[in-house]
DNA sequence: TATGAATGAGGCTTCATTCAT
DNA sequence: TATGAATGAAGCCTCATTCAT
């Protein structure tokens, strides 16, 4: 009844940090095995191959739910959407490491890229839920679009905390432009001509 | 009057293919020289390390300019935009290979990193000059910010023909509701508060 | 009961005699590996850095111990002399290979360079006291001196049988000579003036 | 009639120091060039293997000369050597890195053992040489060989200026200890029995 | 006489992976 | 389940040497 699998898990955490620190090709195992502190040999008597360590932190990436309920501020949408970014850059900053794990990874390892084209399409569908349900009106479509493209970018581009760039700043101004667009009475989005 | 020095720019072009395929890690110093038909010993002539490659490739980078009196149609935002984004992505594709290096490789290579946040702002300042001369009002700054985030975004991740994704499809509607915001009388960005 | 490490040491033995041979640069770890009998990948498990190979072989030197009672001839200085030289012409032929590598490498290599002249002040030590002990009287000092440059001089430089000079002959005559200005009521050695 | 052969010249002195410094083995000709400030195709224009720089060198050394007539005390044995190792001294400091070059590649390169040992010869000519005219009675020869084998010591391995150690003092006890055994009615060196 | 691009062998080292225990 | 020695392929890089100009 102690913890399940220690060692194993021990060896995924270590080999997540080292995967976003350095990149999965420049990550030895043997470095994995000693930042977990195991022996060199467990590694791979439990993931005979490397990249079944990637697939490994790919399925235990949390599904990431966000509690509508704690965001929504029903008739303005301007407010729900600042408190959506805010809780978007919590989660995704808690998950930071494998976020930015993915990116580097996407192109080599299918199962890393499809886990994040869907991570894509789970925020904005995310986005687009919360702005229906706080009043908006007009193209949301188009607005959620727009804000899970930004917020992506934020996340995967400048994660670079000595960098200093226009888009560092925060998002309130955008937001205010994306909720002025869904306020007023703005045309649906039309569907594809 | 042939190209002045035709070795060294295979080398370079060669390079440019494989990381972009591959990554840099993943790249083999020898297989640069294979695809670019010399000898192993020549790729290291020429750059003595091989982050020298990637250096190089990033200085070699154009510098792209948009011909904005092709682009801009004074009076219509939404055509500007269109008409903006239409070139963008083919300027985008046609350094789509050194894009996706820069996106891959920033992490670990400063000078890269900086590269691409280099570009992100000019981008931005294209996309602003381009509102400005078709007449845009209101919070250009934010709208612009929103765009030439989505427009990295396509380019970064979306670059894997087989993956469908509900980004893949075509802007129209974002710049539509792009547009709409920044047509009416629509108050201009607000100052930090 | 059989030798604890023994691939590891045949490596070391390998490394010895190949370093002696051509000199620390001139020696591929291959070869290293080829003499050893051990694949290529198997040195650099035992020792990471080839240098780390110099360092080893260092540790290992014997601390040649003298038997003192076997050489001295109390009374008989010039008889004491010439056991002891005999003593010492055993003890360094037979880690010869070992101090050959000293003095080639010992500009390069700290480590090395200390271990030779830590040898050397031992030497003249051990020199000292057998005069002391057989009844030398005078500068017993000096005469180590000599004694101990003369000895390290034969076994460094004309080590290759192949020279015929002046120095390979046998050494009675300088013995002898020493013996003789530490036999007579010659002063005992100044203090620095 | 401008100097002969600069270029020859500077090539030569740039080997000299760098295979001092780091040894033969360890210094690649594009340095030599590199130092010499010579493209690195002259290198081998002028000397077409690398081991005909080392050659080459050896070729040059200095034959040098002893002023007898300035060292000689006439009567004083202890005057004239101590006279004698500080004109030793001199020269051996001012070919110093050529010396320390023999001796590292004398293993190796033929031509560079014999050179040393031919050194070492006329070494205990010269000391012999000055003891006899300084009326030196006894066993010239051993002293001399034990006087040739202390300086040649000294400047073999005490090169180190940063080591201490009991041989790096200098030498005028060692000297007074010689000459009281050439002073006497000491018997003359015995034929080889 | 001078040059520097070109060449390829080979050096050191890293590392995923296997396997006997 | 756990271990670490063993293996060899392959990577990056160095460098003497050649050669066309």
């Amino acid at each position: 009844m102690t913890a399940p699998e220690p060692t194993r898990e021990r060896i995924l955490a270590a080999a997540e940090e080292l995967f976003a620190e350095k990149g999965f090709d420049a990550t030895p195992t043997s470095r994995i095995a000693a930042r977990a502190e195991v022996p060199k040999g467990l590694v791979h008597y439990y993931f005979a191959r490397k990249a079944d360590l990637l697939e490994a932190l790919v399925e235990r990436l949390p599904r990431e739910r966000i509690d509508r309920a704690a965001v929504v501020v029903p008739g303005d949408v301007e407010a729900s959407l600042c408190r959506l970014v805010a809780v978007l850059d919590a989660l995704l900053d808690s998950s930071a490491v494998l976020s930015h794990l993915l990116w580097r990874e996407a192109d080599t390892h299918p199962a890393v890229r499809d886990a994040l084209h869907q991570r894509f399409d789970a925020l904005v569908a995310e986005i687009r839920a919360v702005l229906a349900e706080s009043g908006a009106t007009g193209d949301v479509d188009s607005a959620a679009m727009l804000l899970a493209s930004a917020v992506s970018y934020r996340h995967s581009v400048f994660r670079h905390a000595a960098v200093e760039s226009a888009a560092r700043t925060d998002m309130t101004p955008e937001l205010r432009f994306l909720a002025a667009g869904l306020t007023s009475s703005a045309p649906a989005r039309p569907g594809p001509a």
